[in-house]
DNA sequence: CCCTCCATTACGGAAATCTGTAAGGACATA
DNA sequence: TATGTCCTTACAGATTTCCGTAATGGAGGG
């Protein structure tokens, strides 16, 4: 099994928490704590230069910011910036991220080994992963999994996030217009942004744009 | 110290971090777990039939829905249900609500004795609240501290949430004043309707109804 | 090269929203 | 009783939403 794990989380709840699961779940006592990104990078390159290093890392993608300006703000420039230092590090990204296509990312750009969602049931989750990626596999979150074949997955780019983030902030479709042609984001005329919305509308079956908020919202994806 | 306390909190890891957390930061080893309400409340009565009664409840207040039905879905319920059965019990809630009305009124309608905000740095604050609360305190979060002279407390009454929940619907004001009048409900009138929704901007300082319901959700209202 | 598909853009009209003004009634208070 | 306040209701006008139709242009397949 791992023998030396580095957990980055900067909720110290969950970071006790999955350190307990590491140490009576799987036996892993050899466990550092990190609750920023550039500590969690300092702590690897020390491991580095002492030729001690870590086996594996479990991190979280958001860190809330800090009083003190910190250089990484998410997992993913921790996970990218530990890999130039230590290519082949076993990466376990556990997060509230539930968004298909986002975590399909992970797998793809950063070659992440496992992914476990935070939710009711992530000790068992994560369990399974620290075990499978231990044992070299690729560990797929069950979300992912049953979604793979069923290609009911509402893909959601990033335009689409926008959109629904400034609706729920209350601009209009002529304030969000405007708002993209400042930014110089396409497309940015009023009519393609009635009509993505309007697919939104069917993709969630909604009745209006308040009707689509209230879901997005409910589905945590907002 | 407490001797025998109850964590309810549907997140495991979260729920973990809080066991680890009683058990090395402050040496409590009786500890009970429970991830859904109504399990806490069944171990509750169980323990007061025994005879072997909790010191303590530290309770989350929202639980997601399960595959069971379960009968009580939020914390609230759970305090209320347990202080029948065992009225001087000692209650800290630890969840993400930062609304200062709404902590507020955990104080006041549900006399809790301690709360702790979901956060990077609950640890600290975890452990001083157990700690206070065992001598007798009521433990009231930093970020209330603040707050308390300025009670800028947003009173929403059933008619509002009645709104609200139909506007996160996706229902017109025209339908909703249709559905209150088969309903028999009062008032009804189409404009009465359109001036409680305004009123509801001005309160929450929303643009209009998409804003208004992104507001009351991200509150945790709805 | 042509054809199809799809995204972007424009425009128009019915419906809904948002924001005023205003009138009538309930209720408390001086 | 008179007065002020608040809630309910009505109405009207400007704005916005929602949902059609339609023109344009790029990407990709035959």
């Amino acid at each position: 099994m791992f023998d030396k794990v580095l957990v980055a989380e900067d909720y110290e709840i969950a970071n006790q928490g999955i350190v307990k699961v590491l140490n009576d779940g799987i036996g892993i006592h050899n466990i550092h704590e990190a609750q920023y990104c550039d500590d969690a990078y300092l702590k690897f390159r020390k491991a580095n230069l002492d030729g001690d290093l870590f086996d594996l890392l479990i991190t979280d993608l958001s860190f809330k910011e800090n009083h003190k300006k910190q250089i990484r703000t998410s997992g993913i420039e921790l996970i990218e910036d530990i890999r130039t230092i230590q290519p082949d590090i076993k990466v376990i990204v556990y997060s509230q991220e539930s968004r298909p296509d986002r975590i399909n990312m992970l797998f793809e750009k950063l070659a992440i080994n496992g992914y476990v969602c935070k939710g009711q049931h992530s000790v068992k989750e994560l369990i399974e992963c620290v075990n499978g990626v231990y044992q070299g596999k690729k560990v797929v979150p069950p979300l992912l999994r049953d979604h793979l074949d069923t290609n009911t997955i509402i893909n959601l780019d990033d335009f689409d996030m926008l959109l629904l983030e400034e609706l729920s902030c209350g601009f209009t479709k002529k304030e969000i217009a405007a708002t993209l042609k400042s930014k110089n984001i396409t497309p940015n005329s009023e009519s393609t942004i009635d009509k993505r919305i309007s697919r939104l509308f069917d993709n969630f079956k909604a009745k209006n744009t308040t009707h689509l908020v209230a879901i997005v919202k409910d589905l945590g994806l907002l």
